[in-house]
DNA sequence: TATGAATGAGTTTTCATTCAT
DNA sequence: TATGAATGAAAACTCATTCAT
């Protein structure tokens, strides 16, 4: 059971509840725990009973999706195109990701509550994805793995501040772009060097 | 005169204090108004005398890095090259706006409070730069033009909400291969259609 | 029955819950009434139930703690000595209120909800038990069986409230102390007069 | 300048109200820092601004008073009648502590938050105090010196507990009944042992 | 009838904005 | 005009009390 269903438990079964607190939760900061509480249809000492805190509640959310990608990347490794496996892994991981600010700034270690080992998980499938994208001269090999996270959580982290969902579906326009740029032949060197990720 | 230079105006002539007040005016939500007087050198009452009020001063700063922007993009349009034109165009915007949000949220149209006018005129430029791009025949044409100003500012966004600034210069890396991606020949083409800006 | 008997009747039967919740009852303000039903072992409901309100319950403790003190009293009234039969009654008094602040406030008519018939009883006992130790020649006449019950819950009411019983029977030399102080022959005369107790 | 004072520094000066904050700062637990900011005339903000916390203001008060009871016992210490003084620094105790429950508390260590040194510069006034009167055969001595704040601080603790002002000087019969009983010659021997303060 | 989840008023504390000096 | 003290509307969180199961 996710942390969200956590919430919306019990009580007040309104269908819509539930994208409701999502949408909110992922919002993160800026949203108080009074608007939580009301969009999930419940009081804020229910809130309190099954949430331990504002905070809390962020960072399961977090970690909630930082595992459904995880999840989804365990099954690209199996792909035999390493490069659309790349490809769809990014679709996948944007998509989720779009609606959630936390997340993509969790990803570069920007979240000070983002719990680490699920990031290193993912971190590592990504890693992996990569390099059987260029052992396959699909991908520039100037382009190191640790970039990727910071184009995809771009597309990401601008879709969801950008409130692109409104406008259709311009992040897969995006990102196609991005992912034309990470394809081989390498028309320039980039400059700099890989980032680290600590 | 810009915002800034207003509320320090007749104050303390120090050199840092204008930088001082802008890169806090741009870090936008999570400012303190005291924080942001006491960092100008004035008193909290001073700072309500010249400023109407802590959201204004962060619009202020926002419409004059727009306007700083479209003066640039002034002196880029007389380029013999347009598609070095248009590539400096987004560095100098992604360099401006790398560590301002707020800038890249009104670029497309999500901040209530950005002044409309200056974000016509950025658009405007916009459209010229990457027209010319693609008449000369080295920029993909199934991009719109306002496919642009989604892909600059997700790179501006990224690089400002995952402090980016710390890890060097990725954002130009980032940049490079978007760009990268936006060059013609198509690889293949996008999918759905260019995005309104209403 | 007593109110925590009728808190407990039909529950379970555990011996120590009886002083478990008179315990938490008798500690009055800042015990939740959620605590004090898990002390009793029945939910939150079972106790509203069975108890008006939390204010009720630590009323009805008192009510019974204040009856226990008369009934004990009416057994020193037919004592042999006067002086023996107030000191011991003193010794009753202050162990039963040990813990308990809230019946000290009561005696002395600044507990809104204490009930008046009790402590009219009570003061009764006292008034006798002070007025034959007097007529015997053992007690100070200067003063008034009105100070007494003030001498007493001072003793009882700092007991409790400095948590003296976890430095053994410290309430015991205080009261030794005081009970030296109310013999006669009076040392000198005591300034003001007798209060009233309304 | 003492803590209360600077509660109501500057602002509304109405007569009453350093009385009042005393009063409510007095009263400790159970007051919210609503209550205490409405009774000196100002809102909650200014309350905050003068104070660091509601805990805060309750220690300063604190502090201030066993301050001001260490001085008046230096005072004292210079008197040429041992027992006089010592009956004059309980009188001054009892009054000074006689509206605050906190201080009579941290006399005998309950307080968490009540300054350490200031309260053994208490004690260490009040043991001389108490071994003069002793060395004068003017107090029992199977009374320690140690019994004294407890027996002081029942006087005190009751009266402001039980709200004995509002009936006049009752606490000055309770003391004088209580010096009574620690004046030599000694009755009967008391019971247990002298108490420890840590 | 017994239960404990739900509720919302109340508590501490912060911060944008006003106003007396 | 410049200042910063004063203000009170929120925000996170707790707890006495109610009510659906």
């Amino acid at each position: 059971m996710t942390a969200v269903e956590a919430l919306l438990e019990g009580g007040h079964p309104r269908a819509d509840a539930q994208r409701n607190v999502e949408r909110t939760a992922e919002a993160g900061t800026g949203v108080t725990a009074h608007e939580i509480a009301r969009r999930a249809g419940v009081g804020v000492g229910t809130f309190y009973r099954r949430v331990e805190s504002r905070e809390a509640l962020v960072a399961a959310v977090l970690a909630e999706l930082i595992a459904d990608a995880v999840a989804e990347a365990d099954r690209l490794l199996d792909s035999a195109d390493p490069w659309t496996a790349l490809c769809e892994f990014a679709v996948v991981f944007v998509r989720m990701r779009a609606a959630n600010v936390a997340v993509s700034e969790a990803v570069v270690g920007q979240c000070g509550f983002a719990p680490d080992d699920a990031l290193t998980h993912l971190r590592e499938r990504l890693h992996v994805l990569v390099e059987r994208a260029q052992e396959a001269g699909a991908m520039r090999t100037d382009i190191a793995w640790q970039d990727v996270p910071f184009l995809l959580a771009s597309v990401a982290t601008g879709t969801a501040t950008l409130g692109l969902q409104a406008t259709g579906q311009q992040w897969e326009r995006n990102l196609r772009i991005i992912l034309d740029g990470m394809r081989a032949p390498s028309p320039c060197p980039l400059p700099g060097k890989a980032p680290s990720l600590s």
